[in-house]
DNA sequence: GTCTATAGCTGGATAGAC
DNA sequence: GTCTATCCAGCTATAGAC
């Protein structure tokens, strides 16, 4: 029952060609109609062809999850990694955060499936997942260009986009009542985290020097 | 096909506390399961009946959910509205965001019901929704009486402790990796509401002595 | 009101012909 | 590999006896 995965003979490129085909049909469907009502008849339907042969492809419903997670995955670190219009890294952070919310409210389903995990028992293989842990390096080395490198701040900056995206999905789908917030939101977190920074600094100078505080 | 809400009589009073059961039970299974395991048959033997003695309670399993609603709707609000050890309005915030994320992950099925609304096509009725709805104003009194009642900010207070609650939910299940971060976040928020204020204050100043920026 | 029994539906997964 | 046909599990909801 193991998944053949190789292209390197043309027998291979077909069949993963035809996975991908199953895969735009299932995310199609989801953007439709949400990942609530995501079924393999739809599916099948949908993709032109009967519930059978989806298993000639995917082992299981949890496989083309799987599968639809690796893309959602890829296309989220493709947009993330997209090249800034601007070097000045403020610019560059608060463009990447307009990025993240904005990717996360144009497809709630998307969303759902992989910031949310709202799938019951579902969780991506390693392969799959790859590419949003490359997205999160990506935002770790973004902080850091502009002096932030504690966990701590790293982990408060994605609970602030995260909960920015949530309430936009969940109380004002379609709205931008949170989207236009998330300026603000940046600047709020700079600042805390320069003052702060600022505050460490003086304080081990003043360890140098040897005064107490 | 109309459920009866009276209490004002032994029948009715009996019919109640028979419902308060059921819920009872119903919570009990969702704080052990999560709420995507929740079935009728589970809570009838929870509640030691058969499945459709629930109907002569409940119309539907939609019925239910908005009972439990109800419920956790009225807990929050309780949590929410207890007095605080302290006067001071900053520190009485910080309490009240600890408050907030602490209810949400001390109870992850009760958060996805209350919060992330993941149970398909259920909404709440305005009765079991009144309670969330004071203790959001709760939530705005407090932070007016830190000097804060833009809109803006109001909205980007939840959308923060939102933001909290669900990576530790979703990321840290049992875990303190982000509530630990919730005092820090408090200050920051707080400082930046103060110095937008502040500009604000000044800006209007300015204008009214006629000065140009 | 409470039970036993079951209808009726949905949806994942498979057998076997072609 | 793809189809038709079907199985089977799990679920909400109801019929009818007591």
């Amino acid at each position: 029952m193991v998944q053949k995965e190789l292209t390197s003979d043309w027998r291979g490129a077909r069949r993963q060609s035809a996975r991908e085909v199953i895969v735009d049909a299932a995310w199609a469907l989801v953007h439709k109609d949400g990942l609530a009502a995501f079924n393999l008849r739809d599916l099948a339907k949908q993709a032109g062809v009967t519930t059978p042969t989806l298993y000639a492809y995917f082992d299981s419903k949890h496989a083309i999850y799987d599968a639809m997670f690796g893309r959602g995955a890829k296309e989220f670190v493709d947009r993330m990694n997209e090249p800034f219009d601007t070097a000045d890294p403020p610019a560059m952070l608060a463009s990447s955060a307009q990025r993240f919310v904005e990717f996360c409210t144009s497809d709630v389903g998307r969303y759902h499936l992989l910031f949310q995990r709202t799938v019951p028992d579902f969780e991506p293989s390693a392969e799959s997942y790859a590419p949003a842990v490359r997205a999160l390096d990506a935002t770790r080395k973004l902080l850091a260009m502009n002096g932030i490198t504690q966990l701590r701040h790293v982990d408060l900056w994605t609970a602030m986009l995260n909960g920015l995206a949530d309430q936009q999905v969940a109380n004002d789908p379609g709205g931008d009542r949170w989207t236009r917030l998330v300026a603000e939101a940046v600047t709020m977190f700079l600042t805390h985290c320069r003052s702060t920074q600022a505050a460490r600094t003086s304080k081990a100078k003043s360890r140098i020097k040897g005064v107490q505080p």
